[in-house]
RNA sequence: GGCCCGGUGGUCAAGAGGCCUAAGACACCGCCCUUUCACGGCGGUAACACGGGUUCGAAUCCCGUCCGGGUCA
């Protein structure tokens, strides 16, 4: 039996992990990372977590990642905004913290492995000696939009064992090991802007006061005034404040003129999407074109496409049928099935 | 100043005496969805500029006030 650290929010899904790990015999210790000034390390947070470590008689450790959460993390966030991208933070916090930070903190543990109630799957495939994420049983919970950036490496360590179960079951478990969290609401905003008011936070942080600027139709005609174009993203259609008769959505916008671009949505559609960045898992960063499957937002579905190579980190992704609103700055990941292949950021569509 | 138009919810805009306890669109708000930002689904708030008449009955007709726009010296 492994030695593996448990990575728990406080929330059902990571609780569960940690009692099917304990379950399964494996030496299992629980690990709570303080990411964000909240209420400390006696936050309601930890307090669920070190009570669910407690019932399950296992060690708990609260590691203080404010640090390297900031720097890493928020600090991107904010530079993107800055720069009219739309950040995923939770991709790059996989990346650097959980699987970062964290990982790090496991081995000195000597853990051998890191555990997380991701609702995907990781295996190790023989015939290609590398390690692979799939799709999960619940389908509806897939969680695999979020590890494309994982190495081999960090990936070797890494157990999902939610995987194999549905969302239901899990809550069946906590509810039979009496978690406290077995009902609790999953969903949530952005995890260190509670209120969901990023644009706020980012002005509260950076003492930045947005500059207003104008919004135009796709010919360049001023239709009104907006609050900054960090506060959009293409494809947006509520909070723009502005009525024009009809549905309008964010067609583009430019960080240095401050122009936030309007119009129907049908201009907002586009077969060929240009990502950078690539991170490939499944197999080797392939040398001509392959048919694959992608999607371009976290809860969006995969579709068609061809990857067609550009250099050893970026290609042009192209569809079948035109894609809603490729936003730069969001991921692309590329499927094979079920089979996360990798994935890269939208740097633009055309 | 004279004359002429027009003043309906946040915006645009139906309405031309009873069918209006006032349509619709867009916006806005709420909920749902969601480990990003978004999309989407469902629901909700909200108006006849003001004061007098006429009429059984007025957002709709008349008069005045106020406010816009135009026009004439």
């Amino acid at each position: 039996m492994a030695k593996v650290m448990a990575a728990m929010s406080g929330g059902v899904d990571s609780s569960v992990v940690a009692a099917i790990l304990k379950e399964q015999g494996h030496s299992t210790l629980g690990a709570t990372l303080r990411l964000v000034e909240d209420g400390g390390v006696l936050s309601k947070e930890v307090l669920s977590a070190w009570e669910v470590c407690q019932k399950l008689g296992i060690p708990h450790i609260v590691y203080d990642m404010r640090e390297d959460f900031k720097k890493e993390i928020i600090a991107r966030f904010i530079n993107e905004y800055e720069a009219g991208l739309t950040p995923n933070p939770c991709v790059e916090c996989n990346k650097y913290i959980k699987f970062g930070g964290m990982l790090k903190k496991a081995i000195l543990e000597n853990c051998d492995y890191i555990a997380t109630g991701h609702y995907s799957k990781v295996s190790f495939n023989k015939e290609t000696g590398r390690y692979t994420v799939t799709r999960p049983k619940d389908f509806k919970k897939d969680q695999t939009y979020v590890l494309w950036q994982l190495s081999q490496e960090q990936l070797s360590r890494i157990l999902m064992p939610l995987g194999e179960l549905t969302k239901e079951e899990v809550r069946e478990i906590a509810a039979d090991y009496g978690f406290s969290s077995a009902g609790a609401k999953d969903s949530q905003d952005i995890c260190f802007v509670p209120d969901g008011n990023y644009a706020a936070f980012i002005q509260s942080h950076t003492g930045e006061i947005f500059k207003k600027g104008n919004y135009t139709d796709i010919y360049g005609k001023v239709l009104g005034q907006h609050l900054g174009h960090q506060c959009y993203t293409i494809g947006q259609r509520k909070g723009l404040g502005i009525a024009l008769g009809k549905p309008q959505f964010v067609i583009s916008k430019d960080p240095l003129t401050n122009n936030v671009v309007l119009g129907d949505e049908e201009h907002i559609f586009k077969t060929h999407i240009y990502i950078k960045d690539i991170n490939m898992m499944a197999l080797e960063f392939p040398k001509g074109d392959i048919a694959c499957t992608a999607k371009l937002r976290y809860s969006a579905r995969d579709e068609e496409c061809i990857f067609h190579p550009l250099s050893e980190t970026e290609a042009v992704l192209e569809f079948k049928k035109p894609q809603r609103a490729a936003t730069p700055g969001q991921s692309a990941v590329l499927y094979l099935d079920d089979l996360l292949l990798g994935g890269g950021k939208i740097v633009n569509g055309e």
